[in-house]
DNA sequence: TGTTCGTCGATTGTCGACAATCTGGACTGG
DNA sequence: CCAGTCCAGATTGTCGACAATCGACGAACA
C-alpha cells in the first residue's frame, strides 16, 4: 500500500502557464509586452486553445492584464501594488500561522519541508544572490504557511509570492541592506514558536519580518526613484 | 470629463459564468452536480469554448472543482470552508477599512453607494427574507470595501461573498436569530467611523460584526447537525 | 463467487478554420 | 495643416470536428 505517491501530471495549459509565468517573473518578458496567442502557440508547438487557458490563468494571478478583443499585456507594477500585496501577506500570513499552531496542538505535523527550505537560505551561494535570496525567503514562508492546511489562504499567499518575485525584477528592487542572518533567524523563530504552540510569538515575529521588508522596499525604492529623476535631469 | 462610466461589455465567457454562478449560489445546481460542457453549451446556444472559459473562472472562485479529464463538479462545502472564508473576510476587511479611512483623509469620497445599499437592509421585505438579508448585508460590505480602492483585496473579498452566499443555500444556514437592527447599526457605525477618520472604531465594529456572524453560524450549524443526527437515528 | 481484464460510451483536451473586432496608416476634403 | 473617413493587417472570439482519456459495464477466469 501507498509505495508510490499519486502521479498528477499537470495539464498542458498549466505547463504553459508555468513557463510563461517564469518568463514574466525573471524579466524575459517585460512589463508592457503583449502576449500574442499565435506567437506563443508557435513557440510551444501547440494550438491556441491551451495558450488561451494559460493566459487566463495568469490574468487571474494579476501578472497580465486582459482587455477584451485586445489581448493580454504584462502588467506594469506600481508602488501601490507592492504595498497592497505586502499588506495581504501580512494579514493572511498571520491567520495561517495561528492556524498552524492550532493544528500542531492536535496532531504531529511535518516541519521537514520548512526546515529544509530554511537550510537553502544558509547556502552562501544563495545569500550572495539577491534574487535567489528572495526566492529562498519566500519558499520558507510558503512551506511554513502550508502547515495551516487552509487552501484559500495558501493559494492567495502563493499568488502574492509570484507577484513579489515579479515586482522584484520589474521594479529592480534589491533589498541589499537587509540583514540576511536576522532574516533567517526570524523564520527559525517562527517555526520554533509554532512547534512550541506560541501563536502570539509566531505572529509577532512574522509581523516584524514583513514590516522590515516593507521598510527596506520603501527606502530602496525612494532611492531608485530619486536616482532615476537625477538621471532624467542629466539627459 | 468623466460624465460617463467607461463601457465594458462583458465577454461571453463572463456572462456564462455569471449565469452559472447564480445557479450555483441559489441552489438550482446542487453540490456534487457535474457541469458538462456540451450540455451547458446547448442550453446557452453557444459552442463549448466560452463554456470552458466560464467553468475555469468558477473553478478559480472555488465554486466548482476541476479534475483533469474528468470535468467540473460543484463543490460540497464543509464547516472548515465557512470558517476559513470568514477568517479571510475578517482580516482583509480590516485592511480595506483602514485604507478607506486613509483615502478619506486625503480626498472627498463617495459614500452614496454604501449608504444606498444600507437602505435596502431596512426594507421590511428584505428583512423578512433571510437570503435577501444576507445579500443586502454583503452588498453593504462590498460597497464599503470598495472605498479602499485596493483591487486585489476587493477581488478577494468579492470571491468570499459569492462563497458565503453559496454556503448559505448549500448548507441551509438561516441566521434566524441574528438581530437585524443591530446588524444595520453596525454597518452604519462603520461608515460613520470612516467618514470621521476613526480607523480603530471602524475595524473594531467590523470585527464584532464578523464574530457575531461566525458565532451565529456555529450555533445554528451545530443545531442542524444534531437535528440531522437525530433524524438519522429515527429512521 | 469474486477478481481481473478488455471494451465501449461519454466527456474532456486539442486542433485548424472562420467570423468579429481592434489598431494604425493612408486617403480625402476642408 | 488638420480633421475625419476608410481600408487593410493583425489579433482575438467562436465554432465544429477529431483525438485522447476516463469510468462503467460485462465477460473470462480462478
Amino acid at each position: 500500500m501507498s509505495v508510490f505517491t499519486p502521479i498528477t501530471s499537470e495539464s498542458t495549459g498549466d505547463l504553459l502557464a508555468d513557463n510563461i509565468r517564469a518568463a514574466i517573473i525573471d524579466g524575459r518578458i517585460a512589463p508592457g509586452d503583449r502576449l500574442i496567442e499565435m506567437e506563443l502557440a508557435a513557440q510551444f508547438e501547440t494550438s491556441r486553445a491551451p495558450v488561451r487557458e494559460a493566459i487566463r490563468l495568469l490574468s487571474s494571478e494579476r501578472l497580465v492584464q486582459l482587455r477584451r478583443n485586445r489581448g493580454a499585456v504584462v502588467v506594469t507594477p506600481t508602488i501601490e501594488d507592492v504595498l497592497e500585496v505586502y499588506a495581504m501577506r501580512l494579514s493572511l500570513g498571520g491567520i495561517a500561522l495561528a492556524r498552524a499552531v492550532e493544528i500542531k496542538a492536535g496532531e504531529h505535523q511535518e516541519f521537514s519541508a520548512a526546515r529544509e527550505a530554511l537550510g537553502h537560505m544558509r547556502d552562501p551561494a544563495v545569500r550572495a544572490n539577491p534574487v535567489a535570496m528572495v526566492d529562498a525567503d519566500l519558499a520558507v514562508q510558503s512551506a511554513t504557511f502550508a502547515l495551516s492546511q487552509l487552501p484559500r489562504i495558501c493559494a492567495a499567499l502563493s499568488r502574492t509570492e509570484n507577484e513579489i518575485r515579479f515586482f522584484v525584477t520589474a521594479l529592480g528592487i534589491t533589498y541589499d541592506t537587509l540583514d540576511r542572518q536576522a532574516q533567517i533567524e526570524r523564520h527559525e523563530r517562527v517555526l520554533d514558536a509554532i512547534e512550541a504552540g506560541d501563536a502570539d510569538a509566531a505572529i509577532a515575529t512574522w509581523d516584524t519580518h514583513i514590516q522590515r521588508t516593507i521598510a527596506e522596499f520603501t527606502t530602496t525604492h525612494e532611492f531608485t526613484q530619486v536616482n532615476h529623476a537625477a538621471q532624467g535631469e542629466q539627459s
